[in-house]
DNA sequence: CTCTGTGCAAACACTTTGCAGCTAA
DNA sequence: TTAGCTGCAAAGTGTTTGCACAGAG
């Protein structure tokens, strides 16, 4: 319980980032709004909507999928949290905006973060950067992750 | 017309290949297969099913949607096609296997190809090497493109 | 007090599945 | 001939929308 509460400070020193980013945007400060980013904010595995809805409903049993879903679309759009790439399943979300990169096992559909320092600043060919506005940037890998290779190996 | 004809030669010349690899794969080559393949190696839009599905249906009237969306993951599991990250939105598909880059714009979903040689080898770091499997790799870029940009300027 | 945000339920879009008949090999 | 493929229809899954009420500012 201890190191709970301990790791609950260090997600809620976001919050207070988090509210002026809601009110630069017009957006108001709620009870759900909160909750969802701090379960967003805390979890480390690309959650869908229905899995932080789960997560969320601990802290306020009454809040509905609609909300989080909303929510969650909300954040993306004022750049508090992020859709990450996958193919076409359902939306995943990312609350570590610092600088990553994203493995995604085909199997499985897990995603896992990685991180490695020369891909910090790919540059942006100026074909690109002539006609387009880069938001975001990443290295995306597509493959099997070493628990479905170890499941085909049989 | 004539310069129709041509073009199609171009992709034509694919299907001997598609053929091969499909007989590899276990695969019977169907008049919807070959329609199906056909067009997506054609198509330079990075089309989703029922974007395919439309223009197949000028070739072979009476196809399905449901067999253009089962061929097409059929066609991205032998590695004739691949499904496109996007966001959770709808599948997209490609059938340009060489290697490229994309950039999706956020507002009209567009996704746009490029090249740029220094993607062409991608270090993958040894500590995903280690553990995973690695497919695809692939630089992805995410922003505004310039005819949303100008919508969005007024 | 006002107007945005929420919860609920229905509508929606896309995908997947089961099955009978068809067809490539 | 016969397995695998297709077309159809239905079910499933995830997301979006409309509306009345609640609650933040």
């Amino acid at each position: 319980m201890k190191s709970q509460k301990k790791k609950l400070r260090s997600y809620t020193e976001k919050m207070p980032d988090f509210k002026a980013k809601c009110r630069a945007a017009g957006l108001r400060i709620t009870p759900q709004r909160m909750a969802v980013y701090q379960e967003l904010a805390k979890s480390k595995e690309h959650p869908s909507a229905d899995m932080l809805y789960r997560k969320v409903r601990k802290i306020l049993p009454n809040i509905s999928l609609d909300t989080v879903n909303r929510t969650l679309l909300t954040l993306a759009e004022i750049g508090a949290a992020c859709i990450v790439e996958g193919s076409g399943d359902v939306k995943r979300f990312d609350g570590q905006l610092n600088n990553h990169q994203h493995f995604r096992c085909i199997k499985c559909k897990r995603i896992i973060d990685f991180y490695h320092k020369p891909f910090d600043n790919i540059p942006v060919p100026k074909s690109i950067n002539k006609k387009f506005v880069v938001l975001r940037k990443t290295v995306y890998f597509e493959g099997i992750c070493n628990l479905c290779a170890e499941k085909y190996a049989s």
